[in-house]
DNA sequence: TTGTATGCGTTATCAC
DNA sequence: GTGATAACGCATACAA
């Protein structure tokens, strides 16, 4: 049960540490053949495993980075992860994922947590309330990426994607399907691609000289969106709908499920984010989809160009949408 | 940019490192008043972090642990896995989440770098092919905790629910909806759960003396999926469905539509696993919830107990699983 | 080609 | 109450 290290596979093998060392560390070339085969010997037969820990300390390097999201329950949190993972692993480096939750205090605790233990970077779904850390980053020159949103004032790599401009092609697909009561609904506008999309829609509806009314744009926490929805469709109802999040589509699903609302008959429906079942549901729900692998994986090239001492060209990367045109959207009748 | 360490503080604040380590570790009760504002203070000018990793090569505790998920896709995995980082989130413990995305040299691979890394313990949804790793774990006395499957002839405490009896009850519930011709398709049978949903449905059809034909039960890739759907339904079209799993539901979903076969009109189904949008799909989908939470947080339990040195009572655990009839299974025609 | 000595940033043991 | 000093397991400069 205890824990064989360097010094038993050295006694054992009748070599110095650094000898076996060495050999950990693929340097062979000036070995003997040998020592070398008495190292292998040794290791196999002692079930040696070197510890990570250890030579991370030494090296101050941990061969870890960390990604801290906003929120695991969206689903492209989940690609973008993934994207990150996938390229982080085939250079042998692991990536740990945290979910802040939406919530500034943990993403605080997390990015000291992380920090603490050493990992070589980060990437991070800013919740924006931490300015002083993020500065702090900055300054000390430490290996971070932000994704999904900027913090203004902040000048740390970001990579997002074209907000305002993917809103108002969305908006202006609806109208020119004849649709003219539009409203959006997005989470509260705390962060910069609500803020955006926001922007875009309306920027839409004003260049089509249509009305934005109190109810065009609402934003309210997941938990009241029913709530507000019912407000909405009591007092101002529309044909056109954009649901600003996977989360606020379920809510808008659930809810036209239960008013006996049907799509696109009643109503026409699009949503940000690409999820899983929008082909497959019926009908097939029109979506404004975003490139996350792509994104992912870009960010962690930037993170790794930042770790390895380079600067990076581009402040901000901005990747494009693409509005899919499904079922949910239909001519206004 | 250097780093500040402990033996700065104690520098600046002019007492020795073991008095700072002292503090670190929340022992002041023989520390004098002002030694221990002096070394706040210093800790705050300097803005000292402590290193994680050298703590932890001296305790031979990481604070972390790792959990290997066999497919990062399925939802129930998701679930799951936030169970287990909520619960060790406050124990102020890490869980590091990796994906073996189904294949055992990978799995291999995470186990062996993540105790390289010096992990306290391990929950590992087993893909079944590394049985001589999960051996040697076992005979070390190594913290793990298995999840969702079995591994034959490894003594390794284990989190799962009752396959069979669930199977049985689906089937079950379809042959008294009058439902004769019944498939279940899952992915090959290579896991534990797989294996036993398949009996549970076998039971069931005997139990109620119908056939099962070969082409009662399907086994394919995901990938494949459709193709074998496809001549299911050309060759021996079935009127009641069990999809396996999340991902088979996604498939099946896709040729319905492809193929415009309506539920439950044409063909009554039910899928194993709880999926966020089965609720709010038209028609709602018929579903067998696993209590996934739950089993994580248990899990996470059982493994804090096994790193306190603690035995376990059960060797395994196996939770009820809940048919929940929504729209998409009604009485056959 | 291999060995010795030293240090990475902590914590633990024991004096004082 | 506080401070030397020795670990923890490994890597590295320098000797031999």
């Amino acid at each position: 049960m205890k824990k064989v290290t360097l010094a038993d596979v050295a006694a054992r093998s009748g070599v110095s540490k650094s000898t076996v060392s060495q050999y950990l560390n693929q340097r062979f070339e000036y070995m003997s053949k040998t020592t070398k085969e008495k190292i292998e010997k040794a290791i196999a037969e002692l079930d040696y495993q070197p510890n990570y820990i250890a030579r991370s300390l030494k090296q101050k390097r941990t061969s870890m980075i960390g990604v801290i999201v906003a929120n695991i329950m969206h689903y492209m949190s989940t690609e973008i992860s993934r994207a990150i993972e996938d390229y982080f692993n085939q250079h042998d480096i692991h990536a740990i994922i945290c979910n802040a939750d939406d919530d500034s205090e943990k993403e605080k605790k997390y990015i000291e947590m992380l920090r603490a233990k050493q990992v070589d970077g980060l990437i991070i779904f800013p919740t924006g309330q931490n300015a002083a850390l993020y500065k702090k980053m900055e300054q000390e020159n430490y290996p971070v990426v932000f994704m999904d949103r900027y913090a203004e004032g902040i000048h740390i790599p970001a990579v997002a994607v074209n907000n305002a401009e993917a809103a108002y092609e969305a908006a202006e697909h609806l109208i020119q399907k004849g649709h003219e009561k539009i409203s959006i609904i997005t989470p509260p506008l705390t962060i910069s691609p609500r803020i955006e999309r926001v922007q875009g829609f309306k920027q839409a509806m004003k260049d089509y000289n249509l009305p934005v009314k109190k109810l065009s744009v609402i934003n309210a926490e997941i938990s009241q969106v029913q709530n507000e929805m019912k407000r909405l469709f009591e007092e101002e109802p529309p044909t056109g709908l954009l649901a600003g999040n996977d989360r606020v589509l379920l809510e808008t699903l659930a809810f036209f499920k239960k008013e006996s609302i049907s799509i696109p008959e009643d109503v026409s429906l699009i949503v940000f984010d690409n999820i899983p079942f929008a082909s497959f549901y019926h009908p097939a729900i029109t979506s404004i989809i975003q490139p996350s692998y792509e994104m992912g994986a870009f960010a962690a090239k930037c993170l790794m160009k930042l770790m390895m001492g380079e600067k990076l060209a581009e402040e901000k990367n901005i990747f494009t949408c693409k509005l899919e045109i499904r079922e949910s959207t239909a001519q206004k009748q």
